[in-house]
DNA sequence: AGCCGATCTGAGCGGAACTTGAGGATCACG
DNA sequence: CGTGATCCTCAAGTTCCGCTCAGATCGGCT
């Protein structure tokens, strides 16, 4: 059974390496989102069955690789990582992942969920993973239509110009960023920017959307997905969908 | 979206019915393995899409229950207990859980962790034998006929064109295409896309249908089954590269 | 305490989405 | 070939939902 494990810790990932292939999985290891969503591509092999992915250092890069490897295909994927604060396991599910463990863990409970996840794994699907060009790497500051985050410093900026957010703005903001295009709905919303398990009474939500709105001055920026909820959109509305450039049939 | 929620103190049941309900899940409430059993025999209805399974019943252990839900069905099965210790967690988990959650949790990571094992759901089929290959579910972006799905990220796109859909004709297409050549009954597509039980009076589906025919452009693609329901055609009417096993004759 | 910005709530508006009904087309079946 | 049931389309009506504004409440700071 082949696996794929995403760790930049050569140490950590040696171990697990020996501990899985004794315990009957082929590990393949890549050592950066890049580097998974290369093997990800199908290449005749068998695919893998599951994915082992650490949220390892560069910041959000872990959430953006599951994006990504969502988007292509529909390979189990179990996040491993030391943050284990409620808001980046919510956000870590919803944007796919089939499970999510925290550091330290169990050896025994990750063999046990490792196997869950095959068991219910999904049939390969034909899709391709994403052309690693159409899509350009976003890390570190977020940077799209001239609209920069910097998380850390918690400062935005459009077209140079500094644009100063409240903190709901820039919570709200932040969190559509991470996946420019996906749709985020209200619950997710409210779960990940507000106090979890809080329900929207009024029309909170929409205010601070409005505001957010006003404020960067990005006319169709912010995307109203009626009935659902919202999203970023990413490029020019030029062309929304990527163009499927050489598409391998299976 | 129907849930079971298997648990024996009414206080806790009744605030998870809540919530669970206003976030849009059908909820039937068992209040013992016995009783969470006999609401799995297939009766006609549609299926569960998942089990919430609270250990520590009064007449049967919770291990054993879930042991015989996964013997005589597929659908998922999330373990919530107050028993944290490994020995426990691993137990259930190769049991065939899909998932295992220790009280006290967060109320949101419990519905995220819902939503991945649902969106990895079982065969919708009421089939007592649980073979996860036999029906197809198509995962990640559909792809097929040149019309592609992204879920995530509610888009549309046919030969390229991006079709912009309203939500009834998304999640009408998305439901359909779940399982491309299964004919999903009215009934079915009503308490799917629609919320409980609620029998279509007017000709409410048959006007989505319609403009989702007109939207996709691609004639003969949804196709309606007389006195039944409807169905996407997978691929082009000539060569059926696999016979559609599970028909739906009523 | 008092101030001030941030956040929340409620009402009203406008438009998109959904529903309904009627009439015509099509199909299954005798 | 006739007939009833089912489905499709069109054009209303109706509901729902997001946007905005204005005021109330919250919460941090001096």
């Amino acid at each position: 059974m082949r696996l794929l494990l995403v760790e930049d810790d050569e140490r950590v990932a040696a171990a697990l390496v020996a501990v899985l292939g004794r315990h009957g999985f082929q590990v393949r290891h890549a050592r950066s989102g890049h580097e998974a969503l290369d093997a990800l591509v199908p290449d005749g092999h068998d695919p893998y069955r599951v994915v082992l992915l650490d949220l390892g250092l560069p910041d959000r890069d872990g959430f953006e690789v599951c994006s990504r490897i969502r988007a292509g295909s529909g390979v189990p994927v179990i996040m491993v990582t030391a943050r284990a604060d409620i808001r980046s396991r919510i956000h870590g599910l919803n944007l796919g992942a089939d499970d999510y463990v925290t550091k330290p863990y169990d050896m025994g409970e990750l063999l046990a969920r490792i196997h869950a996840v095959a068991r219910r794994g999904a049939a390969p699907t034909a899709a391709a993973a994403p052309a690693p060009d159409t899509v350009p790497q976003q890390r570190g500051p977020l940077e799209s239509r001239g609209i920069r985050i910097d998380r850390e410093r918690r400062r935005v900026s459009v077209d140079g110009r500094d644009v100063p957010l409240t903190r709901k703005e820039f919570d709200l903001l932040a969190l559509l960023a991470q996946s420019p295009g996906v749709v985020y709905r209200r619950e997710q919303i409210f779960s990940e920017v507000w106090r979890s398990g809080w329900e929207g009474n009024g029309r909170t939500l929409e205010v601070h959307i409005g505001s957010l709105r006003t404020k960067l001055a990005l006319p169709g920026l912010v995307e109203a997905v009626r009935g659902v909820g919202y999203r970023l959109i990413a490029e020019s509305p030029a062309s929304a969908g990527q163009p499927p450039p050489a598409r391998a049939e299976r």
